[in-house]
DNA sequence: TAAAAATACTCCATAGGTATTTTAT
DNA sequence: ATAAAATACCTATGGAGTATTTTTA
């Protein structure tokens, strides 16, 4: 008889398409997963995989099953959502993404808030840039992610949280910090510091600095906002920084000049985004309403 | 971790509504399914059904998993018979319904040819009236029915097989023994010999003999045409037969005269009916055409 | 008090671990 | 020759059975 047990193997197997790393992605031994993978093949009655050196390859019954598999799983998810769901809102288990230009200035406010309002939920949080997030949430890794809106995708339902507005980070020294408002066509390609590929924080940065070249960029290779910022701090260049990095108050160093930019100012809308078939959406509207209450300002 | 045995469990609990029975239905102890639904609610995080005296209740989170694990486990059903059909057509479990008028003599000829010609093919037979057996069909106890067509009913997919006439079977004796052909219009309610309410040839034999007023016909309570017959022959009336029927020699006593009405002759399609979203399709049409083969002339 | 579900316990089937062998490139 | 999956064997978790108690109408 078939067990979700099998299921969950097999998907996994038809995922990763290697029998020892399959094993270790859903902890258990290679041999276990070996039989329960045998059972399933005698219950259905053919190969779902054809074993080779270096991997397994899957049928093409293998792969119509992986396809149903993954449907009926992702089916027992939301049965288990929706019963979590009606706990109360904002219950049971939740497992977040959220860029890392986010998440150091929301989640030390958010974390605390939820945990006080909400008790019973149980928030596993991950960090890392907008493309990974978004595949997996579809993949169903994540349940929802907090990252710019809008995501420009079908499958992805969206609720806006706050709008982040930019502001120009210079050296003191610097003449951009005695001007006021700032001028983004001011900036030249040579002193723009900015994070590297991935982060939406640098196309953000990019459309705001449309006269910039991206080719004539600075190469620095840095995966934070702090890091920029000690640079430019030390007389290195500017860069832009979202509202709320700024707002945390984690960057008030003396040789530093915050300068607003000319209304309207440069904005991106922060939000949070599910699967669109979630049974969960009443859960994801409420820790929309609870980042928008979290935002620093 | 929810198992598909809980969905298994509990979607049985949730038709009988009551612990023991269902476990019996489902073949384990009371406690043994007690134990086990414990342990969903738990997972589940609230009460999937009220215990009270005398049975038990549904409650809102209840009714709601129950028709999600209804949709799940005929989704692993189906993925069970994608993989099965996969095996070459007609073979694996197949669970066929056949009305009262049609299983005798169609099943003599179709078992043993099915048996020759599909030896892969496990069926299992099932012989009641049609609104039975649309709603086994309807609730995934029965994979395909042979009945007579159109069932109008939009979830059911059908596929016709072979016309059955319809004669008239009189004492040779009778008036409607001399004359060739029968008309319909002569015969009375009072002779008119039918199967009990529920059997569709009792319904297609009163739309035949329109003139027939059937709260004027003798009440018999006959459930098989072989009974019906023997009346016939006793000289107590005259009864419609399917053509099938008085094929396979069932019928050939001598003291009955069967005759045919007058061209074009009223006749019913036999056929079969599935599930839409069967995924099974290729088998039933394969089946279907099987029965066409079979069918008596 | 009678019917029904829950609890207590015992047993065994089976999922899973470790060690090893077989297989395919 | 090497990497990967299958097999062998052992352990332990948990599903299910019987007997019994608790609950509720």
């Amino acid at each position: 008889m078939m067990t979700l047990r099998q299921l969950r193997y097999f998907t996994t197997l038809a995922t990763v398409r290697h029998f020892g790393r399959a094993a270790e992605a859903v902890g258990i031994s290679q041999p276990a997963l070996s039989m329960q993978l045998r059972d399933m093949e005698t219950d259905l009655g053919g190969a779902l995989v054809e074993r080779t050196a270096g991997g397994v390859e899957l049928t093409s019954l293998g792969s119509e099953v992986a396809r149903r598999a993954a449907e009926i799983l992702a089916a027992v998810g939301d049965l288990e959502a929706v019963a979590h769901s009606r706990r109360g809102i904002l219950s049971g288990p939740v497992t977040l993404g959220v860029i890392p230009s986010v998440a150091p200035y929301l989640l030390p406010r958010l974390l605390p808030h939820l945990a006080d309002a909400h008790p019973q939920l149980s928030l596993h949080v991950r960090e890392t840039i907008t493309t990974t997030l978004v595949a997996e949430l579809s993949a169903g890794e994540l349940d929802a992610i907090i990252v710019s809106l809008p995501l420009d995708n079908e499958r992805l339902a969206e609720q806006p949280a706050f709008r982040d507005t930019f502001l120009l980070a210079a050296p003191r020294a610097s003449p951009h910090a005695k001007r006021k408002p700032a001028i983004a066509e001011l900036i030249g390609a040579e002193e723009l510091l900015l994070l590297e590929d991935g982060h939406c924080l640098r196309d953000q940065a990019l459309s705001v600095c449309q006269t910039v070249d991206p080719r004539r960029l600075r190469r620095l290779g840095a995966t934070s906002l702090a890091t920029i910022v000690q640079l430019v701090a030390a007389g290195q260049g500017v860069t832009l920084l979202p509202q709320m990095a700024v707002a945390t108050g984690a960057f008030s160093d003396r040789r530093l000049k915050i300068v607003p930019f000319a209304e309207p100012s440069p904005f991106r809308t922060i939000g949070l985004a599910w699967r669109k078939r979630s049974p969960r959406e009443r859960d994801f509207l409420a820790l929309a309403a609870a980042v928008e209450a979290c935002a620093p300002t």
